[in-house]
DNA sequence: CCAAAAGTGTTCCGTCTACACCCATGG
DNA sequence: CCATGGGTGTAGACGGAACACTTTTGG
């Protein structure tokens, strides 16, 4: 094996998964206790190592795939993070990713399994190392998408309420919208479309339920 | 010394950057014909490895030093890239950076020094491994961050005119904007102020100089 | 005297915001 | 019958876009 860059050092290079989830009006993240040295016992984000045979978004797909259960979750890098002593064990590069899903998806059986649960984003513990860190820099970047990208679907079932969908929008964004303003919005928008089906598990009266117009969201990506 | 992960491949780790100056209307990047193998003589952006005793971060400025000669120019991390294959020679993860900065303030010399040169970006070459990738991020990033971070003075000298910054605005967004309503917004931003100062390099009737208010600009940021 | 860039306001239109009441129904 | 959440429209404020002419002066 040839070695081009022989004089300089290598690292460990992991991933860290930023998982959002959606359940009663708040916005979650898993985290779990780690089970590892250094650090054993920490609240700590998901993550893995990087392997020899895959890209970082592999590693990420990979580490979610394990996590969730979900095959192609939405998922976004979140930046790289590289101090020198953020992890107390040796140097590691650690690549961010978040990762939107919807809770009810989500087999509560992996919870256990892997020893992690749903955290209210406003009531997150100290994590280890840098992922408090990592968490505020995902939760910048989902407010500032969220305006450009219809992506709070991902945090849904196929199909949802107009208002579940506004739920959505005021945890991620932290303040309330408007419900007439809200319903002209995304009505404009021509993403979703109403389905004949009805809900009743949150109203008396019911509420329509509608689901992503696939078309029109290939058409806008 | 102990290993808590030595059952992980380690991988090389390098830095990238993205070096935007501007000139003649033009928004331009700073590549060069690479001078090591592999790629040798390849179009490249200008980059180094992560020493074992610097942070990421550190590891761009100090490469930003190298190259451009600048403490501490407007810097922002870009991302990580890791592919398998995107190094010819081994396997690197690379963290791209972007920069901007002044071309007055560039010593030139140091384009002959490090064989680098100044190109406009819609007439880059192919470059280096996914080089070309790191840059169409770069710019996706400017052109969201323009409008909520003023940092177009990064590509002009201290004193600039209106002209100037419109001119700059128009590189990056590229496309034309009205005279009128471009004068009206930055005027409202309060974040440039009037100096005494007439240029007449660039028109017979001269035209007012104007400088980032700093205080202003502290406040925004 | 004229070419070339600097400088300056107003109108229009579309978008966002604020705001309040009736509807349907399960219990 | 009433509490609960679902559903709907309008008016005013605001911000962005279009648009043309006068000024200055070096050559």
């Amino acid at each position: 094996m040839t070695s081009y860059y022989s004089e300089y050092k290598k690292a460990f290079v992991s991933v860290d998964c930023i998982v959002f989830g959606f359940e009663e009006r708040k916005l979650k993240v898993l985290i779990g206790k780690r089970k590892l040295d250094p650090g054993r016992d920490e609240w700590s984000l998901y993550g893995g190592f990087v392997g020899e045979n895959e890209s970082l978004d592999d590693a990420a797909s990979r580490v979610l795939l394990n996590l969730t259960g979900i095959k192609k979750p939405y998922m976004k890098q979140v930046g790289a993070f590289g101090e020198i002593n953020r992890d107390p064990g040796e140097r590691v590069i650690s690549v961010a990713y978040c990762s939107l899903i919807n809770v009810k998806d989500y087999d509560s059986n992996l919870l256990k399994q892997y020893g992690v649960e749903w955290v209210n984003i406003d009531e997150l513990p100290q994590l280890y190392s840098d992922h408090n860190k990592m968490v505020k820099h995902a939760i910048t970047m989902l407010r500032q998408r969220i305006d450009d990208e219809p992506l709070c679907f991902n945090l849904l079932p196929e199909l949802f309420t107009l208002t579940q969908l506004q739920r959505v929008y005021e945890a991620i964004l932290g303040k309330e919208i408007d419900k007439r303003n809200f319903r002209k919005r995304v009505k404009a928008i021509e993403i979703i479309e109403q389905t004949a089906l009805i809900d009743k598990q949150s109203s008396k009266r019911g509420a329509a339920l509608y689901r992503l117009n696939k078309k029109a969201f290939a058409n806008e990506n």
